[in-house]
DNA sequence: AGCACGCCGACT
DNA sequence: GTCGGCGTGCTC
């Protein structure tokens, strides 16, 4: 017998599958999917088994055998294999990457050490014919104790054989079982209070519940607090009363405690999470609750769209719009895209809720061909806060370039009442460059074309996109002036600013003050313990918290967003600024929401502030089909990058040429042209950018091109498809 | 990734 | 005549 494997070898072009000898003694053990290690030149590699066969065909070498079988169970099935095969082809990435990206690290093809699942023993009674005799004769206290007990509860969880229960045993009066122990545990001790449903969050419900069974995509947009988790949870229980299971993404961010706790106590052990801050131990234990058929029920963030659960009843996607359901490295899959995939496979609905959904699924929503649900009114007593825009111009004449009056006095009269604020910047560090006043000259990085930023706790200049860092420097490195400057503003000297300027209690939260294990978990909680009265951070406070005594949300600097260079800049602000809102007077207690920007009539500020989604779908709708951007026209980015200077311009040019002259007429190829920041960490980057409607060349160009820049090991190409950001 | 093979200049 | 530079190509 003969398998067909892949291995797992970091490099791309060995991503086919190599033929070993399956030696007699593991004929009958071998499964596809398993796990096994080869000898693979002189290496020695793990791979997946993905095929076996009983008989081959002539070959010209000589085949090697299977050194050893890892697993004695498959750890990818059937649906996975089939499902990493498409992903492969539809991204473009290597076939081992797609199947490890599916698994916990624990378990990928490569990893050296194994973990072991923990067991715990547990004694229960054997032979009970004999119980009550043995009970009445028995003199020893302790054997009676564990019997009694054992009676009333069934089981007992033991941690070693002494001789009491090795004498029970050996009269066969009670029985060991061993079962895996999970590393990971929640709090279940409360019942969660059902909520009243209103009528529209009962028509989603059945919509979806009534079309178990079909694989269909509903798009449900719903306003914030319109108790679209609410809707999501029965949902799910409908799933689990059918006998069906369900997987339910939120964003990384918001796999907070609240939200975890919410779930856990509604389905109890039920249930398993999956989230970053997992140790690997603790995501191959919730891992093994999905395998072993124990939890019918997955939470989890991108990845966890992979859950090897069978008998999907549902796929949920809350917040859908959010970025990182797309993975930006290989492969550089969407959660949606497979989510949709394994509806087909499953033959169940997915399910995606926004209250600002992409322009995408809007837009197919419209087109019919994902259904439109729609949640309109906020359930409950909360009341969507009142945004005020505040013209930084004119600020700025009265000196004001960090707090706005009106910012000022809203957060005085908080302070005053004891309510909490958060503010958000999107820009960590002290300020964003240092500028001589001589000459002229910015510190710059010296492997990225990109302004250092300084950081004044710990007086260093940093760069953000390599992590170059360098101590700060009070002469200007080219004409040896000291009178240098630093302009621009980050969370470090707003929190200084804030300090000088309040009498409170602030907290930073950027990923200056998050690096260590726990950090963030640690900021949110503090600050939800009201140890805190103001909350500085950057993006990473948007999203998903819940702080009931917030009562004003200050967005510093709206432009940073807005003028990124990038054609979804405007629908990110339009989110972003929705969503900070949604922070504030979440409980009984109305929010205000001051946006500062410099472009006070920028129509995705305008409609944030008023809460109008639709009228910012239809606008930037306009933009997009103005210049053929998507939803209109699919995007694809080829990046061409080098450490090679000339080489970038003559590779770039070279593919452009390639794919102008290998692709339809209807389609647009644009470029190439340097990257946004030209180079980072001294590699050169070059973009192309395809836009098409349809092109049936599209595929077979493409996938010449990478196969063509595989074996060039000087110049990477790299092929995003529905990119994120160009 | 590793490693062998091979073609070319350098040099005890 | 041999040592070693790295460019190329293969690994069942």
């Amino acid at each position: 017998m003969y398998a067909k494997i892949i291995v797992e070898i970091g490099v791309k072009n060995v991503d086919k599958t190599f033929t070993y000898i399956i030696p007699n003694d593991l004929q009958n053990k071998v499964k596809v999917g398993c796990r096994v290690t080869v000898e693979f030149g002189k290496q020695i590699l793990e791979g997946f088994i993905l095929e076996i066969l009983n008989t081959l065909d002539n070959i010209d070498y000589e085949l090697k055998e299977i050194k050893e079988l890892i697993d004695e169970e498959p750890i990818l099935n059937k649906e996975m294999l089939e499902l990493g095969n498409i992903i492969s082809n539809k991204t473009l990435s290597s076939k081992i990457k797609c199947y490890q990206v599916m698994l916990p690290k624990a378990l990928k093809a490569s990893h050296k050490t194994k973990i072991n699942k923990k067991m715990d023993k547990y004694i229960l009674l054997d032979d009970t014919n004999s119980l009550e005799e043995y009970l009445k004769k028995c003199k020893y206290p302790k054997q009676k104790e564990i019997l009694t007990n054992l009676i009333k509860n069934k089981e007992l969880k033991i941690t070693k054989l002494d001789s009491t229960i090795k004498t029970l045993l050996k009269h066969n009066l009670i029985k060991i079982e061993e079962r895996e122990y999970y590393r990971y545990n929640y709090n279940t001790n409360s019942k969660d209070k059902k909520v009243i449903l209103n009528n529209d969050q009962q028509s989603v419900i059945n919509k979806v519940t009534n079309s178990f069974g079909t694989p269909k995509t509903f798009l449900l947009y719903g306003v914030t607090g319109a108790g679209k988790t609410e809707v999501y949870m029965n949902i799910i229980e409908n799933a689990i009363k059918e006998e069906k299971t369900a997987i339910m993404l939120v964003p990384e961010i918001s796999l907070t405690p609240q939200i975890v706790e919410r779930f856990s106590l509604r389905f109890n052990n039920n249930i398993a999470i999956l989230h970053s801050g997992l140790s690997d131990t603790e995501r191959y234990d919730e891992y093994r609750k999905i395998t072993s058929g124990q939890v019918k029920i997955v939470v989890g963030a991108r990845s966890a769209i992979f859950a090897p659960l069978t008998n999907i009843g549902i796929i949920i996607i809350d917040e859908e719009h959010t970025s990182t359901y797309k993975q930006d490295n290989d492969p550089k899959y969407h959660a949606r895209d497979i989510a949709i995939l394994r509806s087909q496979y499953h033959k169940c609905p997915v399910l995606l809720g926004s209250a600002t959904p992409s322009l995408e699924s809007m837009a197919r929503a419209a087109n019919k061909v994902y259904e439109l649900l729609t949640l309109t009114k906020r359930a409950g007593a909360g009341h969507l806060p009142k945004v005020s825009i505040v013209d930084m111009k004119e600020e700025l004449k009265k000196g004001n370039f960090i707090i706005s009056e009106p910012l000022d006095t809203l957060i005085k009269e908080k302070l005053a009442k004891q309510e909490q604020i958060i503010l958000l910047l999107n820009r960590r560090g002290y300020s964003s460059m240092l500028t001589c006043n001589k000459c002229g000259e910015t510190a710059k990085c010296p492997n990225c074309d990109i302004s250092l930023t300084y950081h004044k706790n710990s007086n260093m200049l940093r760069c953000h996109y390599c992590g170059y860092a360098t101590l700060k420097y009070n002469k200007c490195k080219a004409c040896g002036s000291t009178d240098l400057k630093d302009y621009g503003l980050g969370t470090e000297r707003l929190e200084e600013e804030l300090k000088k300027k309040y009498s409170a209690r602030i907290i930073r939260m950027d990923m200056d003050t998050t690096s260590k294990k726990g950090a963030h978990q640690k900021i949110i909680d503090s600050f939800a313990n009201h140890e805190y009265d103001i909350l500085v951070g950057t993006q990473m406070i948007a999203k998903g918290l819940d702080f009931p005594l917030v009562t004003l949300v200050g967005v510093i600097n709206a432009d940073a967003s807005l003028n990124f260079p990038d054609f979804r800049s405007s629908e990110r602000t339009f989110q972003l600024l929705s969503q900070v809102s949604g922070r504030a007077g979440r409980a009984d207690k109305p929010g205000e929401v001051i946006i500062q920007t410099y472009n006070n009539n920028h129509y995705s500020i305008v409609l944030a502030s008023k809460h109008d989604y639709l009228s910012f779908y239809l606008e930037e709708m306009k933009i997009r089909k103005q210049l053929n951007y998507s939803p209109y026209y699919y995007i694809i980015l080829v990046s061409i990058s080098t450490k090679d200077y000339e080489l970038s311009f003559k590779a770039a040019k070279k593919v452009g040429d390639y794919l102008r002259n290998n692709l339809s007429p209807t389609t647009y190829v644009l470029g190439p042209t340097m990257a946004n920041i030209f180079r980072i960490n001294n590699i050169y980057k070059q973009q192309c950018i395809i836009k098409y409607k349809q092109d049936n060349k599209l595929k077979q160009t493409l996938y010449n091109l990478n196969e063509h820049y595989k074996t060039n090991n000087k110049v990477n190409v790299e092929i995003d498809i529905n990119p994120n950001r160009l």
